[in-house]
RNA sequence: GGGUCGUUAACUCAGUCGGUAGAGUAUCUCCCUUUUAAGGAGAGAGUCAUUGGUUCGAGCCCAAUACGACCCA
């Protein structure tokens, strides 16, 4: 081979040499017979069917080779795990093993053969036939280093699912952690549904919608920043047991924690409260951990979590004084509460003084001082109004709303409260939220009136809550950030790869 | 938004005091029928992220930009 030519143009012309032989890069009439995995059952079983005369048709992508003169072992993959081969030229005949010759790892491969034990004892599948079944052009990253790049991982998922089993391994384990928690919900009568993506008004939360436009209805639309109020209508239309497993989407920061896209689990169970839904979902997570983790102790980041048990559940207030030290007589004054927020260095927005209370001071000075510090899983209830513009008010103290929020390794991983099912109150609550809206923000600064509407027509008492996923999922497989356990994180375009 | 760090061969990484670039793997040629990070002999491969500046001379020093990682708000 000529001297300047990269690794790309030279298999590129050896792809064509082979073309020009007859030989398809790319054909699809291989019949599989078995998947790796079938083949190492049957090697544990000690089945009299393993033989060297068996013959077994396995197909999968090359990912080493050991060449010696004319034979080789390979070390091939498909989707249930990796076995090694045997290539001799005295088995395959010379013209297979001219092509092997050609092959190069990356390739995918259809083997047929039996099965023997090397000198080591490793049991290998010796080909009696060997054929191309598609050709890679580009060559994979490096055997033994991998590939490491984070950015490269992210960008070329595909590369990083190659080349590192343990991203593959995770991402088996996510999606087995929400086909179980549609299972536990299914067991429970509830019903699975879809509700919309793109909304008219985005509600249900306070948070940036992402905006986009539709051209033959000439109407904006916002990308939802949550499914609540869609599924509440639901409750309303009958369904009594409801949940949506599915993307939201927030125009905010990128973080560790915080992906544009991400995706929620929202159920919503009539003639529940708030404290049933605690004890559901201790319930939950712990079947959940039992069947991905496959124990109710874990270590994340350092931290040992554990999941049995029933889980502290400590009113807000409590936690304030208990935690971050507030002397329970500011709770009601709110230039001392802001001061003592200010000496802590917590700060608030530039229109603050006027438009905030002390339920968002209080909120603010938990998020700061004391979220960070539930460690083990913590129930924190008790929420003020002001914060909570969907929760129904607490019976005993109506400034408090009967909502939690769960909190495991310092981190919000669940939201849930008896639903307000009061259309007067509701639309109270959503005319304040629409006061303190800031100017200027891209959202319609419109009320939801339909589902005023709608509650109007009579919901039942409802407890309803959203846990998200990806924050899970990065507990039960030890992530430090949320792009590790979403598949294609958000990235800007480069023209760097 | 602010700070710190990173960007060198396809991959993983070195690169001293500023003196025109190096390893392993991969690739190519050859030897090799039980290897498993196989082995042996040889060869090729670089817009040092980008742009500008300082300098006789920049991968290295300075500035800006892009992308990314981590921390903070």
């Amino acid at each position: 081979m000529s001297s300047k030519k990269d690794v790309i143009e030279t298999r590129k012309e050896k792809n064509q040499m082979l073309k020009e032989s007859g030989i398809a890069l790319f054909p699809n009439d291989y019949k599989v017979t078995h998947i790796i995995k079938d083949i190492q059952k049957l090697v544990e079983k000690e089945s009299k069917d393993i033989s060297e005369d068996a013959s077994y048709s396995v197909a999968g992508r090359i990912m080493a080779v050991n060449r010696f003169g004319k034979s080789a072992f390979i070390r091939f993959r498909d989707r249930s795990g990796q076995l090694q081969a045997y290539i001799r030229t005295d088995k395959v005949g010379d013209d297979a093993y001219a092509l092997f010759k050609k092959l190069d790892i990356g390739d995918f491969v259809g083997i047929t053969g039996g099965m023997f034990q090397t000198k080591t004892g490793e049991w290998t599948l010796l080909a009696n036939s060997l054929q191309l079944i598609s050709k890679a052009t580009r060559p994979l990253p490096e055997k033994f280093h991998g590939l490491k790049d984070p950015e490269k991982r992210y960008r070329q998922r595909y590369l990083d699912l190659i080349m590192n089993t343990d991203v593959r391994e995770l991402f088996v384990k996510r999606s087995q952690l929400v086909q179980a928690i549609r299972m536990f919900l299914l067991e429970r009568d509830f019903l699975e549904v879809e509700t919309p993506m793109m909304q008219p008004l985005p509600g249900g939360a306070d948070a940036k919608p992402f905006k986009t436009y539709h051209n033959s209805l000439s109407m904006d639309l916002f990308l939802r920043i949550a499914p609540e109020l869609y599924l509440k209508r639901l409750v309303t239309g009958g369904f009594e047991r409801v949940f949506e497993i599915n993307r939201n989407f927030r125009n905010e920061g990128i973080s560790t924690q915080h992906n544009p896209e991400f995706t929620m689990l929202e159920f919503y169970q009539a003639y529940a409260t708030y404290e049933d839904l605690m004890n559901l979902t201790e319930e939950m997570f712990q079947s959940v951990a039992r069947s991905i983790a496959g124990s109710m102790d874990f270590e994340y980041q350092g931290e040992q979590i554990n999941f049995s048990g029933s889980w502290k559940r400590l009113p807000l207030l409590e936690s304030l004084e208990e935690i971050a030290g507030v002397d329970p007589a500011l709770f009601s004054k709110k230039e001392e509460l802001m001061n003592f927020a200010l000496s802590k260095r917590i700060s608030f927005g530039t229109r603050a003084s006027e438009t905030i209370g002390t339920g968002k001071i209080m909120t603010k000075i938990f998020d700061v001082l004391v979220e960070p510090k539930l460690i083990q899983p913590t129930f924190i209830t008790g929420y003020p109004v002001e914060v909570s513009p969907l929760s129904r008010r607490n019976k005993e103290n109506p400034d408090l709303t009967d909502r939690f929020e769960l909190f495991i390794a310092g981190r919000e991983i669940a939201n849930g409260f008896s639903e307000l099912n009061d259309p007067e109150d509701q639309k109270g609550r959503f005319m304040d939220q629409l006061k303190n809206k800031e100017a200027g923000d891209e959202t319609p600064h419109v009320i939801d009136e339909d589902y005023i509407r709608a509650l109007e027509y009579g919901m039942p008492p409802t407890a309803g809550e959203g846990i998200g996923i990806d924050r899970l999922a990065m507990l039960l497989t030890d992530s430090a950030s949320i792009r590790d356990v979403i598949l294609f994180p958000h990235m800007k375009p480069t023209d760097k790869i």
